[in-house]
DNA sequence: CCACCAGAGCTC
DNA sequence: AGCTCTGGTGGC
């Protein structure tokens, strides 16, 4: 009897071994025993190199056939393979991200539908079209997909890929599928009508690149740099990458689009743009000279400035909506220095301190050490200010002072989770004006209300987990700011910083270039992405994060372990190929009894 | 006496 | 990570 390599979806990265004397399609589902219960796998070849009687295991027998096709087609195959390989993730957990979970369950999976027809090849072509405004690469997309038979377009989000989608002739919308952002009935359905080649395009979010679209013709990804496009559970991959290996299997024309590219595509492309924003756009004033506070359990002065005051109550005059914007992320309960923006660290293991508000101390989330807070900053011997969050609300009294009856003041914690009656009454609300305070989230207002002036509050704001994108994280919040949707050439911006005129905000005067002609040098120069890849891995536990260790040591490599999450380790590498073979023994399914580590791996 | 659940144990 | 087998508990 024949032996088949199957792909069985788990978090280890080898395929297993079964046997059966039928005849099995290449590329179907079967179901296959494992451990006590049953599993469904992908049949990816004909095993050669197991011998039946080698001790290692033992083989067993396919239980039942699903499909009598290819799942999917050759090029998605390919794209699963390889994404695998890139992220570290193994080809299987992508899978669990790129098929609708009900086709990887053994009791109600039903065969797939029809056979593939061929593909031809041409040859790879790649476009780049960056450009501030949305509508005017909507518009260039739309001219696109004119002389493309077959299409995939993708957008960070669902609500920009519906956008788009609206933009669409009606006899467009009805050969293009708009591709669901959830699991369930519709996404089984538009996964199917995928499959059988029926739309000529697919519109979507990220989880749209696996969509089983043949012979396709143009992927674009638009906002390509967006990190909208990374998953944040494992396994953890960028569908920007996934689209581009796409595009280069299927012979697509690949078009990067959006308002600032990435790292890794401005050096490798050095795609032009001159946009800038104008002159009186953008206003940065200094954070040191904030006013004195009067506000209780605030340290000693509120991140107020008479720009920030003066140039809210023009845009309330102008009957327009102000935005004062504070991006918490990362940052809550966190207390950090009013003078140079540092943050109180645990003086045992050097993390960032936790402010415990009821009882009035530091919490270290590392090591569970306790302290009080300090007067003083040991870095620059300015004072603390307590946490962001008080610092937050303590501000919305001072917007609310400025509102009147037609021009209400509101708090917008987390515009995301509005339904869409709400964000309409949001949006009568503010007709004739208003200040909303709020996160990152409440740039999305700029869409429906017509707003006058956005200000950063503390610009400084830093991500702590992947300190090397935090400026980029920064800047492209800012750059989107100034140019996301309506009248946003009326708008002006405001930055509020500790340091005013450091070199990330040249970028927001100079634009997307500027930046990183200027960021570059300082990763290049540390070895960041985009000239390595950096590695974060989380291994389960102490013992196996040892091993790891010393098994890249002994290879070469240089692992960083500051041991702030007990079992995180990184390590940066000229390619990812060079660590698969070291760390693949940690994937063997022989290992799951240790549990698998979790691997990130930062691109740019 | 059996339904239900948490925990253990296993994985080509 | 699934998935099933196990054995204890408790409801009637």
């Amino acid at each position: 009897m024949p032996y088949y390599d199957v792909l069985v979806p788990g978090p280890w990265w080898n395929s297993l071994t079964y046997t059966t004397e039928l005849n099995v399609p290449l590329g179907a589902r079967v179901v296959v025993p494992l451990g006590r219960g049953e599993r469904i796998g992908f049949v990816q070849r004909l095993s050669n190199a197991v011998q039946e009687g080698d001790g290692a295991f033992s083989i067993r027998r396919i239980k039942r056939i699903i499909d009598d096709v290819s799942f999917f087609p050759p090029p998605l195959w390919e794209l699963f393979d390889w994404g695998g390989r890139v992220f570290l993730c193994g080809s299987g957990e992508l899978l669990r991200i790129g098929i609708p979970s009900a086709f990887l369950s053994p009791s109600d999976a039903t065969p797939v539908p029809l056979p593939l027809p061929r593909m031809e090849t041409k040859a790879q072509e790649e476009l780049f079209f960056y450009a501030c405004s949305f509508q005017e690469r909507c518009n260039k997309f739309l001219s696109l997909l004119e002389r493309s038979e077959r299409f995939l377009v993708l957008f960070p989000e669902q609500g920009l890929a519906s956008a788009f989608w609206k933009q669409l002739s009606e006899s467009q919308k009805k050969e293009t599928i708009l591709w669901p952002s959830q699991g369930g009935k519709k996404l089984i359905a538009a996964w199917i009508q995928a499959r059988n080649n029926i739309p000529r395009g697919i519109i979507g979010g990220p989880g749209a690149v696996f969509a089983p679209l043949q012979q396709i013709e143009t992927i674009i990804v638009d906002e390509e740099s967006s990190g909208a496009y990374r998953s944040y559970k494992k396994p953890f991959v960028n569908a920007r990458t996934l689209a581009g290996k796409r595009a280069r299997l299927e012979s697509a024309l690949l078009v990067l689009s959006g308002r600032v590219p990435s790292s890794r595509i401005f050096l490798r492309g050095k795609p032009q743009s001159n946009e800038r924003p104008a002159r009186n756009n953008v206003r940065i004033v200094d954070l040191r000279e904030a006013f004195a506070s009067s506000v209780q359990g605030v340290g000693d002065s509120l991140p107020l400035t008479h720009t920030l005051l003066s140039e809210t109550k023009r845009c309330l005059a102008s009957g327009k909506t102000a935005l004062w914007l504070l991006d918490r992320k990362g940052y809550a309960g966190e207390i950090a220095c009013e003078d140079c923006g540092n943050a109180a660290r645990c003086p045992k293991c050097g993390t960032a301190m936790v402010w415990e508000e009821k009882n009035d101390r530091l919490r270290c989330p590392a090591c569970a050490s306790l302290r009080s807070i300090p007067q003083v900053c040991p870095v620059c011997r300015g004072h603390f200010l307590i946490g962001k969050r008080p610092g937050l609300e303590a501000l919305f009294p001072v917007a609310k002072s400025l509102e009147s009856a037609d021009q209400p003041t509101l708090f917008l914690e987390d515009f995301k989770t509005a339904g869409k009656g709400a964000v309409r009454s949001l949006a009568g609300r503010l007709s004739s004006g208003g200040i909303v305070v709020g996160t990152r989230a409440a740039l999305a207002l700029c869409d429906i209300v017509n707003t006058g002036f956005a200000g950063w509050i503390d610009v400084d704001a830093e991500v702590r987990s992947i300190a090397y994108q935090a400026k980029f994280t920064v800047f492209s919040m800012v750059w989107e700011s100034l140019w996301r949707g309506m009248n946003h050439s009326e708008r002006v911006v405001l930055l509020q910083s500790r340091r005013p005129g450091a070199g990330w905000q040249k970028g927001v005067v100079q634009g997307w270039k500027a930046f990183w002609n200027h960021e570059l040098e300082e990763r290049k120069e540390l070895g960041l992405p985009p000239y390595s890849y950096l590695l974060e891995i989380k291994t389960s536990s102490l013992q196996q994060k040892s091993d790891m260790i010393s098994r890249m040591e002994e290879r070469g490599l240089f692992p960083m372990d500051p041991g702030d999450p007990p079992l995180h380790f990184w390590v940066t590498v000229c390619s990812v190929s060079d660590v698969q073979d070291i760390i693949a023994p940690f994937f063997s399914i022989g290992c799951s009894r240790n549990g698998f580590p979790e691997v990130t791996v930062w691109i740019d």
